[in-house]
DNA sequence: TGTAATGTTGTGAATGATTTTCAATACAAA
DNA sequence: TTTGTATTGAAAATCATTCACAACATTACA
């Protein structure tokens, strides 16, 4: 069994929960997607294969998954939220840009020992974090410069 | 004119729009809140003032004032987006306890030089900042503890 | 083997935040 | 005044997410 399955069984039977045929397709679809999704786009890719899951599952199984540790949310967006898996998947920053919406991703690491000191100052036990920045990526940025002079 | 009001007269001139008289009071009611506020808070809070303004204006003022950068999105709660007016309010980190909901914040300036590094590296500029950490609390963290140990 | 007890699922309906539509209005420029 | 354009409130529409419920699956145990 992989190892992110490993961690579901426990999370699961911890929870007096079962690994169903379902949530063990939802686990394995979620973790063959090296991207950013929502629940929609997790739902349409389970279809592609042979079992058929209702939506509803699909809905019903992330929130396992968030609170298990397999899944962190991701920026939300046009209205959806976005999940990503985590595992052997550093934490990271996400830059999106606001233009193109391209998302690009740095590491988080070097922003930790700040948030442990403070972390420690608040006596706070963080569990999960969410870097987002918005703004313009390098390919906008001439277009935005463009658009500001035809304005002049 | 207060400088707030200032900055979103020039944003609207910008766009050929112009200062209204629901938006001004939703502009005021936004900067007379000092806390986090969903489009629901924000709408009650102007009822209680004389003129009354419709849902769908304020709905339709919100996306005016964070692109005009007088308002940032905070952590969504309770399926609803939140917001907060940015003035003199240096931005901040949240967070958040899971357990009991408490929010609290901490300053983002320290993390900074971190940020602008990799910002030049990506050739990205930033134009918004979102950090939110989720986790316990100090009051709920020996809550927690004791669950633990029940479940021993 | 039967039979509770309990968790799980799909279907379809409900919910509820946010957007959109539309007809009426305001207001500036000509 | 006339014309054009932005703005508004009210009501309806949208649409992601959750819920209700009846049918199943699985286990424990008589």
């Amino acid at each position: 069994m992989e190892e992110y399955a490993v961690i579901f069984n426990q999370y699961l039977n911890h929870k007096g929960l079962k690994l169903t045929k379902p949530r063990r397709c939802i686990l394995d679809t979620v973790f063959s997607m090296h991207t950013h999704f929502n629940a929609e786009e997790l739902y349409d890719k389970i279809r592609g294969k042979t079992s058929s899951i209702s939506l509803a599952t699909v809905y019903r199984t992330i929130p396992l998954l968030l609170d298990a540790g397999l899944v962190q949310r991701a920026l939300r967006s046009e209205g959806r939220e976005r999940y990503e898996h985590i595992f052997g998947h550093p934490k990271h920053i996400h830059w999106l840009c606001r233009n193109c919406g391209d998302l690009m991703e740095t590491d988080l690491n070097t922003l930790y020992p700040i948030l442990e000191k403070q972390a420690q100052d608040l006596k706070f036990k963080p569990e999960s974090i969410e870097l987002n920045v918005k703004g313009l990526c390098w390919k906008c940025i001439p277009i935005e410069n463009e658009k500001q002079s035809d304005e002049k």
